[in-house]
DNA sequence: GTCTATAAATAGATAGAC
DNA sequence: GTCTATCTATTTATAGAC
């Protein structure tokens, strides 16, 4: 079983750089079969559609989010060691998908296309009542907003550096825009 | 001299709002047109194609930041308080404009589009050298890209709020994010 | 200034041969 | 699995009448 279909896989790291580079909507299925010597029809059969391409790019970081935010909800530790492994081990799955986070930074209507920017916001929610507690006030979800954010912006414009030359920077910034945290 | 040209303003307008709310690459000639009671020749009546349409709708926010970063560099302030005037009036001309800066960050090819991209990597970095002087670390512009990348994404996600609401924390948090400011 | 009509290009998608 | 050929829909843009 060492291969059920590399065309596939083929297609999806071809798709996933163009869709980064040029953004989803500016890539034609054309573009995507004629860089890898192959016809639009040949796509469709292993994609039922452009649609069902693009969503199972995104798929793994989609998958990836939702189990991590739902581990750390079993055991929510919100002091400043806590917080920190948070944001940190946030960073890095954010540094892991950074092909797809600027994929879909680049065109946010893709997450609007697949129906993900509902699901979106609430990571965001939980992530935020993660680090401040289940009673979000309007300054806390700033403070988020700016950490989170911040984070993943840096994901985006130095994703062409190495992890560690950005990690603990923006790890360091986004725990200072939070404010201090809440003793256990 | 009351009006020149009503018409091309309130298709700038709708247009404006159409993109910011469903993206600029997702939103056609047509449906500008069918959203004023008007018929697609009558926009290239007013505007000489759709990109100078975009074009229009974008140029003020990016003459208004070309004003504002020649100003603050006539007069660098990088002492705690001058960096806290900067940030509040850096997030309030991103206010001002937040209806371009949602259809932009929504769709970032359109700054490629009008190449704009340069540009805007530009004002970046000189807002960070008068955040941090001219000599830049990578850990100060690593900073820098979560305070300013932080305040621009509370301007989109809370686009709907009284400005009293956002600035004041969102200015914080961004001051906290650079860190200890130089002393002057 | 706005219309009707239409050109020209390109997209996603399918039929059927091999 | 991949091809050729084609369909259908939509887009930007223009010509010319009113």
């Amino acid at each position: 079983m060492a291969r059920q279909s590399d065309t596939r896989a083929r297609i999806q790291a071809v798709a996933r750089e163009l869709f980064a580079a040029q953004g989803v909507r500016e890539t034609s299925l054309r573009q995507i079969s004629d860089r890898l010597g192959l016809t639009k029809p040949a796509l469709y059969y292993h994609f039922a559609s452009r649609e069902d391409l693009v969503r199972s790019i995104v798929q793994p970081m989609v998958d990836d989010l939702e189990r991590f935010v739902a581990a750390r909800e079993k055991t929510p530790a919100r002091d400043a060691a806590g917080r920190r492994l948070l944001l940190e081990d946030y960073f890095e799955l954010m540094w892991r998908h950074r092909e797809v986070t600027v994929m879909v930074v680049r065109d946010l209507s893709t997450l609007a296309d697949l129906d993900l920017t509902e699901r979106m916001f609430d990571w965001r929610r939980r992530l935020t009542a993660l680090l401040f507690g289940p009673e979000i006030s309007a300054a806390q979800q700033i403070r988020a907003t700016v950490a989170l954010g911040g984070m993943s912006d840096c994901t985006v414009e130095y994703a062409h550096l190495p992890l560690e030359q950005v990690k603990d920077t923006a790890v360091e910034a986004a725990a200072a825009a939070l404010g201090p945290a809440t003793t256990p």
